[in-house]
RNA sequence: GCGGGUGUAGCUCAAUGGUAGAGCGUCAGCCUUCCAAGCUGAAUGUCGACGGUUCGAGUCCGUUCACCCGCUCCA
């Protein structure tokens, strides 16, 4: 991968990049300014694909839910604010331990809590070097003397060290201080605020008051709408609300095109049920979750279900049954696996974080069970950014016998261009033939995704075309069309050509397309 | 954040410190009866950006931005 070349399944995230980029799906953002790291923008083709993954999820969510022992489970809806009243990152942990300046050595990759790290130094000694050591760390601090010692080539006594906190150092006194596990001076940064939500200010003053943050993750919106919900759309534990949307984290470091960006989103949705039946709505939602994701294309090779282990457990979930993830295999990753989605039993977490910082009743009375209770959650968190660079790199197929080198394979209903319609030459009556036809595909599948309509250039330059733009058909009107109502359509897959009524032709196409 | 690499047309790439080019693609016209055909023509560049050295910088130097790779990070 290092020099771009495909990877042993023949698929490089270069190619891939530079097909989104001349296609139309995807362009840096800001480019003409220099671009912005970790932010891309959609083209034509790639909000399509975009807006046709979000529509299937939202769909199989909200609209037709699947069923559990043939009962269809139940999924509501909501669209929350992307900046809400800081309080809500202050009740779920996303403001607080996090948010303190933090020191990196840049020698040991080591990082701190910049008010745990203390400097010690010889007394009267301005000029020379200072060792830091963490806090109420006896081990660091052992070492932090000796190396005093050593550096002073004498053994000091206690009452000859000072100290000071290291955030009080100024840059050239950093300069001369060693890091806890640093062999040499100078190693470590400056504090700095290590916050990965961004901040901005409500109303016009800006001051610290003002301070709000875009929100780093959708759920938070449905937790804090939960009461809302319960109150007026008539659902009883156990149910789910669904919310698509984008949150936006300032990530150390974006990397892989569209897969770690700093502005995506995601399709989340919180399951709540009662404690005792979480496991099983767990195992549940991971098995739906699969195989939805097989539903769109992707290949069951291509993915694995991957159970956290304890230790990488996120804060919400450390008690509960666990947290799986759906792997993708990355042409980044290849032959490994990355995170498409996470499924994670938060327990009730959230909505207990939620009760004690807003002070409000937010526990359900389950009827049945007479009894009341903050539900347990289960959270299917998908990235649906991350859906899209799942489906365009599957999809990804070089193919070195077609003009195009390159054709993708979009599952047909999420494809962005459902279908091309060309005259095979710009006369004859062909050109208005084959508008017609445009017009009525339009008007039936036109909600689903793109009709194609070009005469120019060759058929073949057209049909390359629409092959490395994933449009699975092209129906094209040739002299025959004229004498017999037939018409020509070509399979991106197969590449196989056979006649088809034209009258035919968009109900075939509603077919290929399950619409 | 650290280390390494790369930035020239939409893409792939040329261009001794001395007038910015090619192929492909795109667009227009002609031609064309099934897989990037042919002919004619056209558009497109602050050489990533800023500064410096120089009579003169795409080329040398510095800074910075973006992308790629390896670490780190991903609550």
């Amino acid at each position: 991968m290092a020099d771009g070349a495909s990877t042993a399944q023949g698929k490089s995230m270069e190619e891939l990049v530079s097909l989104c980029k001349r296609r139309g799906f995807i362009y840096p953002a800001s480019e003409i300014y220099g671009g912005l790291n970790g932010f891309w923008d959609y083209g034509p083709l790639g909000v399509q694909l975009k807006k046709n993954l979000a529509d299937r999820w939202w769909r199989d969510m909200t609209l037709t839910p699947p069923t559990r022992d043939g009962e269809a489970v139940k999924i509501v809806g909501v669209d929350s604010s992307i900046i809400q009243n800081p309080r809500v990152w202050e009740a779920s942990g996303h403001v607080g331990g996090f948010s303190d300046p933090m020191v990196d050595c840049t020698e040991t990759k080591f990082r701190y809590r910049a008010d745990h790290l203390i400097c010690l130094g010889e007394k009267g000694d301005t000029s020379g070097q200072i060792y830091v050591h963490v806090e109420d760390d006896d081990e660091s601090y052992a070492a932090a003397r000796k190396k005093l010692d050593k550096y002073k080539k004498r053994s000091l006594g206690d009452d000859e060290i000072d100290t000071c906190p290291f955030v009080s150092l100024s840059a050239e006194e950093r300069a001369i201080a060693v890091g806890p596990h640093a062999k040499a001076p100078g190693t470590l940064t400056e504090p700095r605020a290590f916050n990965l939500m961004f901040q901005t200010y409500v109303g016009a003053t800006a001051s610290e008051d003002d301070k709000a943050y875009l929100r780093p993750e959708t759920a938070q919106g449905i937790f804090i709408n939960f009461g809302n919900v319960v109150d007026t759309s008539r659902v009883r534990v156990p149910f789910g609300i669904a919310q698509i949307g984008k949150a936006f984290r300032n990530e150390v470091t974006p990397r892989n095109f569209i897969f770690r960006s700093r502005e995506f989103e995601q399709m989340e949705m919180e399951f709540f049920c009662h404690a005792d039946d979480a496991k099983q709505w767990l195992d549940y939602w991971v098995e739906q979750r699969k195989r939805w994701w097989m539903s769109v294309g992707l290949s069951e090779d291509n993915m694995i279900v991957r159970k956290h282990d304890d230790d990488e457990l996120a804060h919400y979930s450390k008690n509960g049954a666990g947290t799986y993830d759906i792997e993708y295999r990355w042409p980044f990753t290849h032959p490994g696996f990355g995170e498409l989605e996470g499924i994670a039993h938060r327990s009730n977490f959230d909505l207990s974080q939620h009760k004690e910082h807003s002070k409000k009743k937010l526990e359900y009375f389950d009827q049945e069970r007479n009894e009341r209770y903050l539900p347990d959650v289960i959270e299917p968190a998908a990235g649906l950014t991350r859906g899209v660079l799942a489906l365009l790199c599957e999809a990804f197929t070089p193919d070195d016998s077609r003009a195009s080198k390159v054709v993708m394979k979009f599952e047909p209903s999420l494809a962005p261009i459902k279908a091309a319609v060309y005259p095979l030459v710009n006369k004859d009556g062909m050109p208005e033939v084959a508008e017609k036809l445009v017009t009525e595909l339009r008007r039936r599948f036109g909600h689903t995704g793109l009709i194609e309509f070009d005469a120019k250039q060759s058929i073949g330059k057209r049909y390359a075309r629409m092959d490395e733009a994933g449009c699975p058909v092209c129906f094209t009107i040739d002299g025959d069309t004229m004498s017999d109502q037939t018409v020509t359509y070509r399979d991106r897959d197969t590449l196989a050509q056979d006649r088809i009524a034209i009258d035919q032709v968009p109900n075939w196409l509603g077919d290929k397309l399950g619409a």
